[in-house]
DNA sequence: ACCCAGGCGTTCG
DNA sequence: CGAACGCATGGG
């Protein structure tokens, strides 16, 4: 991994943690399993701090006596939780701005934590808008239990998030009665369609810029600034997104700053033009705040 | 009962 | 153009 020095397994398994509806992966133990493809198969790995806590070792649970491409679960893992980055200049950064200083110290260590999945980064946005975080996962949940991937092993339910052409092939009438709205089914039948015909995918995103791959995202129906940035944060990992109209990220702010009411675009606007490159670590540090400290 | 939720598309003035 | 409004429903 890159900058070990600012690598923390347990800030980033606390975030990981921040949901109990979570079926995408579990922690043990201070483990990290899931479902994940390598190889174009499902495997289920364990990911365990190394050592000298410099390097994360992952194991294969299951299959069991079969042999995996290493750099493909290495590159996963890579992908998610952001070791390849560098929080130096992110860091230095924060003790120069007034909203942020002090992020650093409190959650030194803790990576973007990403979506390597397409489909689930352009999805979860659409799943999770206008509706308060519970009701959001709970949406998930029954999206992923019902139409993604699974495999028990030793007793646990692991799951890979659906693919896009089994949601292609549904109607939204099929989601309607798991309460997704009818806009929000139809999005999502729409989207996984665009999806399972190639017209949008890795390929077509990775050779965009940041506002050419924003204005392909926004050009879908159900997806607008705020769901397009979220999945160039969490997918592409463009350190330049930024969530200006998320609520999580005004509360912060209201938060931190001792504003009497959350502020208004404006006001946020001015806050988060100086971020430039580092908006999309500041905001996820943000979210970060609003969650309960480690030690409790 | 009321307001807000990790918004978005549509309609209105 | 920007502002206002409907959506759906859980949670405080």
């Amino acid at each position: 991994m890159n900058d070990p020095a600012n690598f923390s397994f347990q800030e980033c398994l606390h975030f990981l943690g921040r949901s109990d509806k979570e079926c995408l992966h579990y922690i043990v133990d201070g483990k990290l399993r899931r479902m994940l493809l390598a190889g174009g198969e499902p495997v289920v790995v364990e990911i365990a701090q190394g050592g000298d806590a410099a390097y994360l070792e992952a194991t294969v649970l299951a299959p069991a006596g079969v042999m995996f491409p290493e750099k493909d679960i290495q590159d996963f893992v890579t992908r998610w939780l952001h070791l390849d980055a560098d929080l130096g200049d992110f860091y230095a950064y924060t003790q120069t701005d007034p909203l942020l200083r002090g992020l650093a110290a409190e959650y030194r260590g803790l990576r973007l934590v990403g979506m390597p999945d397409l489909f689930e980064a352009v999805t979860w946005p659409i799943i999770g808008q206008q509706i308060n975080l519970s009701f959001a996962y709970t949406l998930r949940q029954r999206f992923i239990r019902h139409f993604g991937y699974h495999q028990q092993v030793d007793g646990t339910d692991y799951y890979l998030y659906p693919h896009p052409a089994v949601i292609a092939s549904l109607t939204p009438e099929v989601l309607t009665p798991m309460q997704f709205s009818r806009s929000k089914a139809q999005y999502l039948v729409e989207t996984a369609t665009v999806m399972a015909s190639g017209q949008l995918s890795e390929q077509v995103l990775a050779p965009l810029d940041y506002a050419a791959a924003r204005d392909r995202l926004v050009a879908l129906k159900g997806i607008g600034n705020w769901s397009a940035n979220y999945t160039l944060m969490k997918y592409s990992r463009f350190p330049q997104a930024v969530l200006l109209e998320d609520a999580g990220l005004q509360n912060a702010v209201r938060q931190r700053l001792q504003l009497p009411a959350k502020p208004s675009m404006a006001a946020l606007q001015e806050y988060t033009r100086p971020w430039q490159q580092h908006a999309a670590y500041a905001v996820f540090y943000l979210w970060r705040s609003l969650l309960p400290p480690l030690n409790v």
